[in-house]
RNA sequence: GGGCCGUUAACUCAGUUGGUAGAGUAUCUGACUUUUAAUCAGAGAGUCGCGUGUUCGAAUCACGCACGGCCCA
């Protein structure tokens, strides 16, 4: 061990690397920057403030060739982060990378700054901050570059960035860190772009069509709407438990009780699940409802919405999810529960309605099942072995049991089922939508058998929620709800293997340090 | 929860049968005013995820733990 290693700051933490540790990189960094404050440059001023988007200039001025930049003689001001540095000499060329994404090439020289601006300049890191100023023009290999009359430091940055050609692929890393990520990973803030753009497109979608958007207890007494386990926490001052909530859906369906006959809401869910590359314990989801509307009105109007999603982000209907073409043209395919489940699915007649064989038949796939289960518990989770990786192509699956749907609306022709959809594209579920229960007697009696469910051992069965009850009681005009999963979605358009992927920063267990 | 894989320099990765820890990039010093992963010469940089054990000796073998990835439940 050398003499600067024994003296170095020990951290806090025993074993293990400190997320604040220190290293030659850092300490050199922090010599130059102390150099450059010694000789009166600020390290983080808020001064600087850039004119031009490297984008822009790009886009405006890419086209002109050499001479037709030397006669316009453009000048522009721009800011971004040091990506790359070649120095020579008495010169040296830089890449600068602004809020643009895009990259632009600067040209430094002594004769042009001067000795002092250029030994200052000399001090810089890659990484750093800066904003420069000068006129564009060509170089020789005619690569569109700013010629720096100043370089200006605007943030000193002490750690050293990845290297420029690997860059960074440790996927811990890539999460933990993701503004480093950003920096290096290009596709990735594509990525956040593409989900940006599909959440400002619903917004879009459903705003013209009269929707209202809302914000609904994301802390809940009643966890409701979803079969799922909740979060718990605990309101000190009020001395009472509170729950995340696993959907808005009560909520939502109150306001529609209240004449917000067109609402949606479009924000985060919790499940107290595990984690896959399918899940995440906080997901995004939109849920919007629509008055005298039924689930077989929400099925074009699914269409249309997510068809313009794919074309503002991918440009056509038409695309390539992890090597298998989807192809989202309406009208997307209709299956009947059942039908799809003796189609796709293999599954012999016989079980389709005999609640026994059901059982037999889901344990055998790996189900796991309760005392209380019955016949669309069985058949829900064998749809969910048998059919759901097949459903490739976008494929509205309807005519679900009653029992996994106490929210549902039930079907005027069958008293055994309701009137709801399921939407599946790759495979994956993407979203639920069904014509909602309003008939008040009828949704207590489905939250009591929730109940004995619950009673019965099943953490995902429903609670009562009088109030919803009594919400109902007044008079909720017909409707028709949907509730569609954002991250699946934008994992759909961007081509994207794991939910982590499209979730800025998702659920990781703490760093040690 | 189970199985498999991974964790070595700032980053990307090698590391043989157990015998003093390696490369490329990055960094530092010197040279260099049109480079494109610049080039040339030299140098520094490591708690080999953490712990225990086996051994004369462990990055390497065994066991446990932590974190992550994929698959299964």
């Amino acid at each position: 061990m050398s003499e600067k290693t024994k003296n170095k700051p020990k951290t806090p933490d025993k074993g293990g690397k400190s997320i604040l540790d220190d290293n030659q990189l850092i300490r050199q960094r922090r010599a130059k920057a102390a150099e450059l404050a010694a000789q009166g440059v600020p390290l983080f001023p808020n001064t600087f403030r850039p004119r031009d988007l490297i984008s822009d200039i790009k886009k405006n001025y890419g086209h002109l060739d050499i001479e037709r930049l030397e006669t316009l003689n453009l000048s522009f001001v721009i800011a971004g982060r040091i990506m790359s540095l070649r120095s020579f000499g008495k010169a040296a060329f830089m890449h600068i990378m602004d809020r643009s994404g895009e990259q632009l090439q600067v040209h430094v020289q002594k004769n042009v700054l001067g000795d002092e601006a250029y030994a200052r300049f000399k001090k810089l890191d890659v990484g750093d901050l800066v904003g420069v100023s000068g006129p564009l023009f060509r170089t020789r290999t005619n690569e569109l570059t700013i010629r720096a009359n100043q370089v200006t430091l605007v943030t000193k940055s002490y750690r050293p960035l990845p290297e420029k050609f690997h860059g960074l692929t440790d996927v811990e890393q890539r999460y933990r860190q993701r503004y480093l990520d950003l920096i290096m990973n290009r596709e990735v803030r594509a990525i956040f772009e593409a989900r940006s753009k599909i959440v400002s497109t619903i917004r879009r979608f459903l705003h013209q069509r009269d929707f209202m958007e809302v914000e609904t207890p994301m802390m809940q007494h009643i966890p409701g709407g979803a079969m799922a386990r909740p979060f718990e926490t605990y309101h000190n001052a009020l001395g009472m438990p509170l729950y995340l909530r696993v959907a808005p859906e009560l909520y939502l369906k109150r306001l529609v009780v209240g004449g917000l006959e067109r609402v949606f809401e479009l924000n985060r869910n919790f499940r107290n699940e595990g984690v896959s590359v399918r899940h995440n314990p906080e997901f995004t989801m939109l849920e919007f409802y629509m008055s005298y509307a039924s689930y077989e009105d929400l099925m074009p109007l699914t269409e249309e919405m997510l068809a313009e999603c794919a074309k503002e982000v991918v440009g056509s209907l038409k695309f390539d999810y992890q090597g298998r073409e989807i192809d989202m043209s309406p009208p997307w395919r209709q299956l009947d529960f059942r039908t799809s489940l003796l189609e796709i699915g293999g599954v012999p007649p016989k079980v389709l309605f005999d609640a026994e064989e059901a059982l037999g038949l889901s344990r055998e796939l790996g189900g796991v099942h309760k005392p209380g289960d019955g016949l669309g518990k069985a058949l829900d989770k064998i749809f969910e072995v048998t059919v759901e990786p097949e459903l490739w192509q976008p494929t509205f699956i309807t005519g679900h049991p009653l029992e996994i749907s106490p929210l549902s609306r039930t079907s005027d022709h069958d008293p055994d089922a309701v009137e709801r959809f399921e939407f599946f594209i790759a495979g994956r579920e993407m979203g639920n939508g069904f014509s909602e229960l309003n008939d008040p007697d009828d949704q207590r009696q489905r939250f009591l058998e929730q109940v004995a469910q619950r009673e019965a051992g099943d953490e995902e069965a429903q609670f009562m929620d009088a109030d919803y009850v009594r919400a109902l009681e007044y008079g909720m005009p017909p409707t028709a709800g949907e509730g569609v999963g954002i991250d699946r979605l934008v994992m759909l358009l961007t081509d994207q293997p794991s939910i982590r992927e499209v979730i800025l920063f998702p659920l990781l267990r703490p760093e040690k340090g």
